[in-house]
DNA sequence: CTCCCGTTAC
DNA sequence: GTAACAGGAG
């Protein structure tokens, strides 16, 4: 099928010229609103780059540029990462939460060390095999960090798209076979385009077009929004099923044991042992369950008597 | 679809 | 108090 025809059949209603407009609208946007973050603008490698796009899965990027700078003091390369012990790995990713992305990103770093000479592979198949990378990371490294042509989905783009040209809110789950062709028949045919297409589209839905309370005065595309011009249907209502509040979860009570652990890093013997760790939950049920499960995603070792501590 | 962390902003 | 946050894996 012509290309011509497949944007026309996923943008019905906004022609050639129009769109035209629209790209250079947001182009001009991005050249005096994007933010001057440390891994942009060719300020670093790309396996920096994907060190940013895992730390900034779920992660506000005002949380993430401190912990990136000083990670890649530490570990500038996937073989420096790659050398490190765990418990080194787990205590500088400090807060970032999600902490099996850490694990995830020293495993990959062994892969890229080990099997691609240290070099991160420039194939998306290459990359989404690599551990923690899924469809989001794999496509941004190929855009952002080697400037090939793909499209980068995240709940932004999806936002962004989903809400100007189609006038309605993207929920939450995984990405739609009818987002994902939007994305693709609206993505520049020229590579240079589509990388600062892809960075410009990200940034607008993380600083205007965001998911309450966009700013619309200061949104680019405000003229062209199916969504704003139908006075923002459905903003604010849930995005995703209803959750457990996080207090008492097994993801607060993880945290809590990890955090114990991450303090006493510097320690001569770094282990907890079972008395303290007692103290660090009341339920001794749902503790030990997560201590278990915290053990077998590798993120703690278990001693003889029920001492834990970050692996070596 | 559910689980996985910790912080921010509403 | 809670949805959302540059998602990924089971």
């Amino acid at each position: 099928m012509a290309p011509v025809k497949r944007l026309r059949e996923a943008v019905d209603g906004f022609n050639a010229d129009e769109l035209e407009t629209m790209k250079c609208e947001l182009f001009s946007w991005w050249d005096t609103n994007a933010r001057d973050l440390p891994w942009r603008f060719g300020r670093t490698t790309p396996w920096g780059i994907l060190i940013s796009e895992v730390m900034s899965q779920q992660t506000q990027m005002s949380r993430v540029v401190d912990y990136w700078t000083s990670w890649m003091g530490a570990w500038p390369d996937a073989a420096s990462l790659a050398e490190a012990s765990t418990a080194e790995v787990i205590t500088a990713w400090g807060r970032l939460g999600y902490p099996r992305r850490a694990l995830r990103l020293q495993e990959c770093a062994t892969v890229v060390a080990e099997q691609y000479g240290n070099e991160l592979p420039r194939t998306y198949d290459e990359l989404v095999a690599l551990p923690g990378i899924g469809d989001y990371t794999a496509s941004a490294v190929m855009s952002f960090a080697f400037g090939e042509r793909i499209a980068v989905i995240d709940t932004n783009v999806r936002r962004v798209l989903w809400r100007t040209f189609k006038g309605k809110e993207s929920f939450g789950g995984a990405t739609k076979p009818e987002e994902r062709k939007l994305a693709q028949a609206l993505l520049p045919q020229d590579a240079k385009e589509s990388v600062t297409w892809n960075e410009a589209l990200i940034e607008l839905g993380a600083l205007v077009c965001t998911a309450k309370n966009p700013k619309i005065d200061k949104d680019p595309w405000a003229s062209y929004s199916r969504f704003y011009a139908n006075g923002c249907p459905n903003m604010g209502q849930r995005r995703t099923r209803p959750r457990q509040s996080f207090k008492g979860t097994n993801r607060h009570v993880r945290g809590i044991v990890l955090n114990a652990l991450r303090s006493l890093a510097d320690r001569e013997q770094p282990t907890l042992p079972r008395a303290e760790v007692e103290q660090l939950w009341n339920d001794h049920v749902q503790l030990d369950a997560c201590i278990a499960s915290l053990d077998e995603d590798g993120l703690i070792e278990i001693g003889p008597n029920g001492s834990v501590r970050l692996p070596v």
